[in-house]
DNA sequence: AGTGTGACCTTCA
DNA sequence: TTGAAGGCCACAC
């Protein structure tokens, strides 16, 4: 049974582990399109109702929160990864190449 | 059946 | 080096 996008992209973001954070690109990657990059955050979207999916581990390239936008809140998503021990500033991971988790299965 | 949209990424100037 | 534009695939209407 194949699941679809939005089930696969949920399941990686899924493995992502305390205090960890991974890119749409790497997500996308592991699925096998790369450029389906967009996809991936529009599935989000939708995992945006389950709460077993951190969608707040999942930035951009660039570790830029651009889906914080899309929270509740303004900075929820920057309390969130404050909250993993993460420091965000200006709604960017610092040390963004260090808090990288790209070891999905 | 076709068009539009989107929490992106890559590449050209 | 920095800035801007295009492309890309999957889902909803």
């Amino acid at each position: 049974m194949e699941k679809s996008f939005y089930e696969k992209a949920q399941d990686l973001a899924r493995q992502v582990p305390f205090g960890r954070v991974t890119t749409y690109g790497a997500i996308a990657k592991k699925l096998g399109m790369i450029r389906s990059a967009r996809m991936v955050g529009y599935a989000m979207n939708a995992s945006h109702n389950l709460d077993d999916v951190p969608a707040h581990r999942v930035v951009n390239r660039v570790g830029l929160l651009s889906g914080k936008h899309h929270f509740e809140g303004t900075n929820l998503m920057q309390q969130l990864l404050e909250s993993e021990g993460i420091i965000v500033k200006n709604n960017q991971i610092v040390d963004f190449e260090k808090y990288f988790w790209n070891d999905f299965k």
